[in-house]
DNA sequence: ATGAAAGCGCTAACAG
DNA sequence: CTGTTAGCGCTTTCAT
């Protein structure tokens, strides 16, 4: 159709005002220390000529893209099956978009795509990234520290070496919080289904079921993976194993919507006999799940939102304040809280 | 941390491999013409360096940026609730990926960002778009049309002039598809719950279910908005206005499941007293509903895969073939064809 | 406060 | 087939 009418260049626009190109880009990097006339007279011919600066010539010069990679990886996984990431990625699109910077997604799929990302990286096209890796052997983080740009990750990361910055929500106090609130209810038999144990997440969900059920029977944990099919054959195993089961905290909901399903079928109500929380609420499934969830919310969109700016923010703003309490060594992570919504489950 | 240690660049590629920056360009290009022990000179030289081209040189010469814009209007809708978005966003990854394009992600709430990402497209950024907009009334898509950037659009637009390009599910053909079932069924009484009818998908259904219900009582269609309230809303006004309602063909997943809710309540069983069929095959929710959910699946990822190649292709390749049947004024758009899938709900 | 000039790293004629 | 030479559009000293 239309071919790419020649976009006009900073020379057009200084023509037009009758200043030198180095004015015309003062004006349009903030216009300081350019007289008021001037300034008004560059901004109307940019107006007028439609002028938007080329941002590859800038970067060509600034070394900087005002661009930042989102990295997610092996979304095979939970990541395609529930809103999260979208919510995400709407909560890191407002940040950027506040500061004039580009979201570039980069999506993997397997190891095959490791190397294309570390390259992309590594080739100084973004001025960071924020990476999403939900796996514990996961190699791209690793790769990705490699390439030298700034990162904050989404998710504890499971490492040992540096302190990587990253946001997560607090998996460890929620479960708590919602074990407490079983506790509370009188319950003593309170079982948990765990996540994917190779999540960070599930770990630390199962470490803050621990906090509060110090020495538990160890049969009332089942291992699971985060998923209704995984959640239905943990219920039945621990249905079987103790069947005086009178609570159970379920990993997210997806699992205790499982949960709920095997529950009913064994003739048992929730939450008369048994009483039922999840974690994530996941308006789809615990809203309208039989009977609604009672469970965990973390704010997704502002976990999201948070990462950005802590990219924006730069390496040393964080955990690096003046009056530093930070002894070296110390995570550089930042954990956002949980709030229990109380449904009919528990 | 580490300062970002300078890049080797063309140069020094060059002088290592003891040849001229135009040769190393020229095999980092593909090695067109170049003797084959030169370009393995080079090559070695170009792993030995690490070298990675630098994007913003390249792009202020060829004006290309082998990069496209994915922009997404008014995500608080649906959206953010199923995983259209992120299924739409893999297929897309996935195309460009193999192209070797890079995915700028443009999320927009409402008005203020319009004049944003219009800006944005019109700046020459990108190499072009591919526009998801929901609404009819939408004025992005136009303004997007005004900035001269080749343009795939998602879903049928609501376009009079011009021939927009697009891809879309075939939303008529699969509404015809669940009412024929349903008659095929024996069901003489088939009523329809609408969708948000500011979107040409919900349209596109309805017009699909008129096809085959020719002279169909009125009061068996009744509007909603593709939410799981709306769908109860609906389902209970349906049955106060035709309590002999023995099948119901709602626009989408959620509204089918918030009619099955009703549907129980009133004391119907589906499918024997009433037959139920959705849209979307929303795993979620159509293989755990009670019961399992029948339903037209669309295949997102494909429809996403596809977007992206017809833009890649470049806006000459649609419905101009050299032995071109299609009268000026056709409209370019691609249909990909949806499946019923049955489960128990009819 | 403003302009002149020198590149940023790369590709694309054009010679040779 | 390969090297030379111009820029692409912008920022940034450095003078003025």
């Amino acid at each position: 159709m239309t071919e790419t009418a020649p976009r006009p260049t900073l020379e057009a626009v200084a023509a037009r005002a009758g200043v030198s190109r180095a004015t015309v880009s003062r004006v349009v990097n903030g216009g300081e220390g350019v007289r008021e006339i001037l300034v008004e007279r560059v901004r109307r011919a940019v107006e007028e000529l439609g002028y938007v600066p080329n941002q590859a010539a800038r970067s060509l010069v600034t070394k900087r893209h005002d661009a930042v990679a989102v990295v997610i990886a092996e979304p095979e996984t939970r990541v395609f099956t529930d809103p999260f990431f979208a919510l995400q990625l709407r909560g890191i699109s407002k940040e950027l978009t506040a500061h004039d910077n580009q979201l570039v997604l980069l999506l993997t799929e397997g190891r095959a795509d490791h190397a294309r990302v570390a390259r992309y990286l590594a080739g100084g096209h973004v001025d960071g990234a924020l990476v999403f890796s939900l796996h514990l052997d996961d190699p791209l983080p690793g790769l990705i520290q490699g390439a030298g740009v700034p990162t904050v990750f989404g998710g504890r990361p499971d490492w040992k070496d540096g302190t990587p910055v990253y946001v997560d929500s607090d998996n460890r106090g929620g479960a708590r919080e919602a074990v407490r609130h079983l506790v509370a209810l009188g319950r003593t038999r309170i079982a948990h289904i765990t996540g994917a144990l190779d999540q960070t997440s599930a770990v630390d969900r199962l470490d803050g079921y621990r906090d509060v059920m110090r020495d538990v029977d160890p049969r009332l944990i089942v291992e699971s993976d985060f998923t209704p099919a995984g959640g239905e054959r943990a219920m039945r195993e621990l249905l079987e194993r103790c069947p005086d089961v009178d609570a159970v905290f379920a990993a997210n909901d997806l699992t205790a919507v499982g949960a709920l399903g095997v529950l009913r079928e064994s003739g048992r109500r929730v939450p008369e006999d048994v009483a039922v929380i999840g974690f994530d609420d996941m308006l789809l499934v615990a809203e309208r799940s039989d009977p609604p969830l009672t469970t965990v919310r973390q704010d997704i969109e502002d976990m999201g939102r948070l990462m950005a700016r802590l990219l924006l923010r730069g390496p040393d703003s964080l955990g690096r304040d003046r009056n530093d309490e930070n002894p070296a060594g110390a995570s550089a992570g930042v954990i956002l809280p949980t709030t229990l919504v109380r449904r009919a489950s528990a």
